[in-house]
DNA sequence: CGTGAAACCAACATCTA
DNA sequence: TAGATGTTGGTTTCACG
C-alpha cells in the first residue's frame, strides 16, 4: 500500500507517463535493473495504483471538438446533497472532461468540450441555466492549450 | 490527414482512451471488423494524430504531489514577445500540468501540482512575483477532484 | 492460421538493511 | 529476518504476416 519510490521506480514511470507501451527491455536499459525486477516493479506500481491506468490521448480537434471553454461555476447553496448532486450530472457528462471543487469565490471549475459555441450553448442550458442550484457561471473560451497532458512531477 | 472517423473507428478509440492496452482481439469483438481491419484503422489513426499518444496516468498522490491548484494569470502586457516568454517558462515547469490561453479577464489559465502550499508559494515566486509582466494572478486550491482524465466525446 | 517476439510467472540463491 | 535482486527457464499471449 505505502509505496517508497526510489530512484529506478522514477525512470520508469518518468519513460511510461510519456509513452505506455515502453518496452520492459527499454526499461531494464536504462535502470540497469534486470528484467524480473523491472516486471515486478511494474507489477507493483500498478497494484498499488501509483499507475493509475494507461491510456490514449485523443486529439480533440480530430474528433471535431474544436473548442475548449474554462467554466467557473458557483452553486446557490452547497449542502452536501447539492453538492453530490452537481457532481453526478457532471459525472454523467462526456462533454466535461475534467472537474474541480475549489476554494474561493467559484464552487467548481470545469474543463468542457465542444464542436462550436452553439453545442456550448447548449451544454450551459443543460448544466446550468435548467439547474435551480446553480447561481452563476462565468466562462473563459480557450484560445490555445499551450500545455496539456496530466504529466506528474518526477 | 482528414480523416472521416466512423461508427467503427468510435468504437475502437472509445475502448483505447479507457484503456490503451485493450487487445486487438477484443476490438474485433465490439466492432464485428476483421483483425486486420482493425489493425489497419488503428495504424491510421496512429499515423493520423487522431491517436495522439499512449500514456500511463500517474495519481498525484502517490508521487507526493498532494495539492493542486488552479491559477487565473493577467499579465502586464500582451505583446507577442511577452506571451512566447510566458509560454516558454511555463513549459520548462514540471509543476505546471496544464496551462491554458483564454480570452476574457485572465490570460493564462493554469493547473499545478506541489507537494504542499510552501512549494506552491515557491513555484508562484518562481513563476510570478518575480516576473515584471505578470501584472496579478488568483489562486483557487482544488478540495477534491470530482472528473479528471482527457477524455474526448465520442 | 502459424510463427516469433515479448510479456508473464515461478522458483531458487544471494545480498543487505 | 524480511525484502529486493539476478538468474534461469518454461509458459502464455498477442501482433502481424
Amino acid at each position: 500500500m505505502k509505496h517508497k519510490i526510489d530512484e529506478s521506480d522514477r525512470i520508469i514511470l518518468d519513460h511510461l507517463q510519456n509513452d505506455a507501451a515502453t518496452s520492459i527491455h527499454a526499461l531494464v536499459d536504462s535502470t540497469g535493473l534486470s528484467s524480473a525486477s523491472v516486471q515486478r516493479r511494474l507489477k507493483r506500481l500498478r497494484s498499488d495504483g501509483v499507475i493509475d491506468r494507461e491510456v490514449a490521448i485523443l486529439d480533440p480537434e480530430a474528433m471535431g471538438q474544436k473548442m475548449t471553454f474554462i467554466v467557473m461555476v458557483e452553486l446557490e447553496r452547497e449542502s452536501l446533497d447539492q453538492l453530490d448532486a452537481f457532481r453526478r450530472k457532471i459525472e454523467k457528462e462526456p462533454h466535461v472532461q475534467q472537474c474541480y471543487y475549489v476554494t474561493g469565490d467559484a464552487d467548481f471549475i470545469l474543463i468542457c468540450l465542444a464542436p462550436d459555441m452553439k453545442a456550448f450553448e447548449e451544454l450551459t442550458h443543460r448544466l446550468f441555466f435548467k439547474n435551480q442550484n446553480v447561481r452563476r457561471f462565468h466562462t473563459n473560451v480557450v484560445m490555445s492549450k499551450t500545455k496539456t497532458g496530466l504529466s506528474v512531477p518526477i
